[in-house]
DNA sequence: CGCGCCACTGAGCAAGCGCTTAGGCCCCGA
DNA sequence: TCGGGGCCTAAGCGCTTGCTCAGTGGCGCG
């Protein structure tokens, strides 16, 4: 995949924000962050990147820390979406873990450029914006580890120590991002499946 | 723990390291590098750290990269020793890959902040400076990847994906330097029983 | 047609960056 | 006693950074 189809991609994944120009600051910031981590991109670099001079970036956001705030509260929420559609659904809880986990995991695949981003460079965000992304991480941890609590409760699993594979299983799925390549071997799906199948072993489900 | 008993951890960790004033600057360095990252850590910074005038850093280090790379380059080695010991050790695939796992996962609590650096900063390097870690870390996974091999072969374990586990499990060990604090509720003795039990469970070993 | 609006640019400011340089203190061997 | 080298500092250089501001082109509306 060439820089201009991930561009394409990048944009796609950001299609809700208008005008044209603040969404192409936004692709440009996720790529740029993603590559360089947030202090090493220069706002010279996102504005190049989306066409435009630096400048032009300010009419559409006040400070580069806005951008990062913007990319990790919607990457946070749609996160948590998905951990929240897969608790929610009807069934065992072994079919509720198998489907967070794989969803989960394959959303940090498909979109590791943005994960990567909302995972390992929230410490460069201001103390409020922190705290508010902080809130939205803990709510994604709940629902995770009820669904753990649930499959322990009913005999499904059997685990020790449900906050600590609760922790394990999500530092599992976030860290796809990290290794995560689009050249690599896997693909999103298989990753998912690899994953989902691991964590079942891991909460001695049969 | 406060500043100075931190700051005192950190200094036995890097006992090897002399003269005196080169060895308060490379634990300066760690200890700015994890907080804030390296592109927002300045030699100032450091330098201050370490008791020291901004100049001061650079009659022991010809760059700040340098730091890094001396930080990487130590840190890798520790790594890799800690792994090759337990997989070159006597017993069967079972207890070589318990072992290997609390001993990695502890190392990355206990040293968490070294472990932070040399695993989320790694991009910072010089292109040479990346490739000769990237070695390091390369051995560190084939030793890893030769256990669960061992395992799958000699009917131990249960494992379809000899690298995908191997993938897994090395990436659930490393990202304990991400959230591991020392404030916390668990010790490393208790992270590094926990991920053996956990990553047992994953290989299907009885 | 002409007027106001607004996304955008070129030029540039103040601050902070990594790093250098000139010079001083202090210890050690002769 | 004195010269020299190792270790350190004060000052500052050249450059880049995040961000600003006056001005411009083009589009919609009366």
């Amino acid at each position: 995949m060439g820089a201009a189809e991930r561009a394409a991609k990048e944009s796609d994944e950001w299609s809700g924000v208008t005008p044209d120009a603040a969404r192409r600051l936004v692709s440009a910031a996720v790529q740029a962050f993603a590559e360089r981590g947030y202090h090493a991109t220069t706002t010279r670099d996102i504005a190049g990147r989306a066409g435009m001079s630096p400048a032009a970036l300010y009419i559409h956001y006040k400070t580069k820390e806005e951008l990062l705030y913007r990319i990790s509260g919607t990457g946070h929420e749609e996160a948590l979406r998905i951990m929240g559609a897969a608790a929610e659904a009807q069934g065992s809880a072994t079919d509720r873990l198998r489907d967070a986990v794989r969803t989960f995991a394959r959303w940090h695949a498909e979109h590791h450029t943005t994960a990567r981003v909302i995972q390992y460079e929230l410490q460069a965000l201001g103390a409020e914006h922190y705290a508010e992304i902080a809130g939205l991480r803990r709510r994604t941890d709940r629902l995770l580890r009820q669904i753990i609590e649930d499959g322990a409760a009913s005999g499904e699993f059997r685990v020790d120590d449900v906050p600590g594979t609760t922790l394990a299983v999500l530092s599992l799925c976030v860290d796809v991002a990290r290794w995560f390549s689009a050249d690599g071997a896997r693909t999103p799906d298989e990753v998912g499946a690899l994953y989902a199948d691991l964590v079942l072993r891991m909460v001695g489900a049969s």
